[in-house]
DNA sequence: ATTTAAAATGTTAGCGATAACATTTATTGG
DNA sequence: CCAATAAATGTTATCGCTAACATTTTAAAT
């Protein structure tokens, strides 16, 4: 590379020092406008960029927020990612992105890397195969702010952005109660994260409110993907036939549409024989063959929310252990039989 | 924040130097088996993590790689950076993540925010109103890798990676051509950012071998989402009866998404009245009424290919010049009348 | 045992910027 | 016109780390 100019070369080309060119480009007072001119003037014409890196040693922060995504690619996370840095290109954050990819040790490892990598604040989203919490206690406890998004871990001194799992899940099963289908079956998430409990409970809650029994066998515990959901459907199928569910609550639209193809084989139809909700608004649930009832999760506000109450945090205007909801929508279309 | 551990304060803790400290962390010879030792295990004790903005600083060398994306939420870039991002991981590199929002100023803004944070190497993909590449010419003149991604700007003086659209829009554009499909109609991309040129020169190249006529009212210019496709659909509409095209030729698969709407509220049949096809392989193709015959573009390809030509290059171990294809793949399915 | 080379550790300086304090220059009022 | 105050600029030290050179310790060789 060639050599690189600096606010030295800037001071020594107008015979000025180097503080006052740091004073006249970062708008500080006590700079005649006749001094600032000059130095802005001679920066552009020399080429001098100020080295973002030795700026935030001296200042001890970087300006930067790292932002840790268990699964890139699934379409709520872009979205999320881009409420996010919406923000942040708005209040002069950058964004370090760093992939889990589901695995916990990977997460552990994109984490300390962030860590020492100076970022004034993490946003996390918890990886399916986490096991324990010590990586994100010991965050807490360095004292750097900590926001958890969509996938949260609670009670641990973080912050926590999320969709109301729970009320969200209550909300489409006692849709399916009210079309009078018995019994319904859950395909359920991992009982390790946020979502796969709370969407359970919401489940549950829905059921009890109704005074219906819940049946265990009619819970399989899944995982997210659309080979989970098959494979959960297919178990509720190994039931005797007068036990099979008359509609399931996915735990997410990818693990619906696995189950509905499992559905299909059986050459059942949805919902005539067997209805089926999803959860998340996957850009395909609305173009089945059987358009999928869901929960559309917002998830760009969810990003918004939390990068906002995380900068709210790096600037000490406010207390980091809050639990922030946003809301979902239900989204009826013709799997639940509407 | 509390007081931050630094290498002074290992050091101190053992009674040696803070540069045997450093040598110890950082694997370099010289050191005894023995010191090393102590030295991660008093590093864990007291919680010292290395500063890598300070190491950066010295190093001239941060291990980050900038990417700009010009959509984040559309399905093919997140494909690329999920790309990017397994290959950095792998290789110890960090990725910031800025976002055009396919906004020329605001790229310019975020390219330079990027810079002055002293990426090692930048990745970009152009946005869509881009007029003029000083920028860019900026960056190869300060001696900043800098490796364009799927939409490129070729002869500055930086490797490009891209699929190989103009002979993928030819080979769609034959498909079309050997069911006897004529005259063929082009929805094409901005002229100004290259996938719309290329796109445009292998449809046209695919009318000129098989001696087919191209006709300039067949060819209407639009943008690359699906209102942008519906509006040229109702343009080619506007004109004669007669001159209407029996198949269409979409620059991508949301601009086919929109002249599909456009083509289905005139009770026409695809692909009986007029066939279609896409570019890009959105996940929505395979599920619409009429599945969408589309070229299957390998993002995930083009995100690693970017990258390790990029960390080539900020290691010397390569020019920065080169072309790098990525081919593409013909994803038969109804629309076309197969 | 003594020289010599190799291995282990230490010292100094500097990466590029800014805070805090010090100094010079300009401005104002009596 | 000069003291007193404000505005503009300069100096020094430091952020946390590592390269380059200097020194000490250890091991090998005669």
């Amino acid at each position: 590379m060639s050599k690189r100019v600096t606010a030295k070369d800037v001071a020594k080309a107008l015979g000025i020092s180097t503080m006052t060119v740091s004073r006249a480009l970062n708008n500080k007072p006590n700079v005649s406008e006749e001094t600032r001119r000059k130095v802005r003037q001679t920066s552009r014409t020399i080429g001098y960029f100020p080295n973002h890196i030795a700026k935030s040693l001296v200042l001890r922060k970087t300006d930067t927020i790292g932002v840790v995504v268990p699964e890139i690619t699934h379409s709520f996370f872009p979205e999320v990612v881009s409420g996010i840095e919406e923000i942040c290109y708005k209040k002069g954050y950058h964004l370090i992105l760093a992939h889990s990819a589901e695995n916990a040790n990977r997460e552990t490892d994109v984490i300390y890397t962030l860590t020492s990598n100076q970022v004034d604040g993490l946003l996390i989203s918890t990886a399916q195969t986490v096991e324990d919490y010590l990586v994100y206690q010991q965050i807490i406890q360095r004292g750097l702010p900590l926001v958890f998004y969509d996938r949260c871990v609670k009670g641990i001194g973080a912050s926590c952005v999320s969709i109301d799992d729970e009320e969200c899940a209550s909300q489409i099963t006692e849709h399916l109660i009210e079309h009078d289908y018995y019994p319904i079956a859950h395909i359920s998430g991992p009982s390790r994260i946020s979502i796969g409990i709370s969407r359970q409970n919401g489940f549950k809650k829905a059921l009890k409110k109704h005074h219906l029994e819940v049946k265990d066998k009619l819970i399989v515990e899944a995982g997210l993907q659309e080979a989970d959901g098959y494979q959960a459907m297919q178990q509720i199928f190994k039931l005797p036939r007068g036990e099979w569910p008359r509609a399931v609550v996915a735990v997410n639209d990818p693990a619906a549409f696995g189950a509905m193809n499992a559905i299909y084989e059986r050459n059942l139809k949805i919902p005539d024989d067997i209805a089926i909700v999803g959860f998340s608004d996957d850009i395909r649930a609305e173009l089945m063959p059987t358009p999928l009832t869901t929960i559309r999760q917002n998830a760009y506000e969810v990003g918004k929310k939390a990068v906002e109450k995380l900068i709210a945090v790096i600037n000490n205007d406010s207390d980091n252990n809050e639990e922030i909801i946003v809301t979902g929508e239900l989204i009826i279309r013709k799997s639940c039989g509407c």
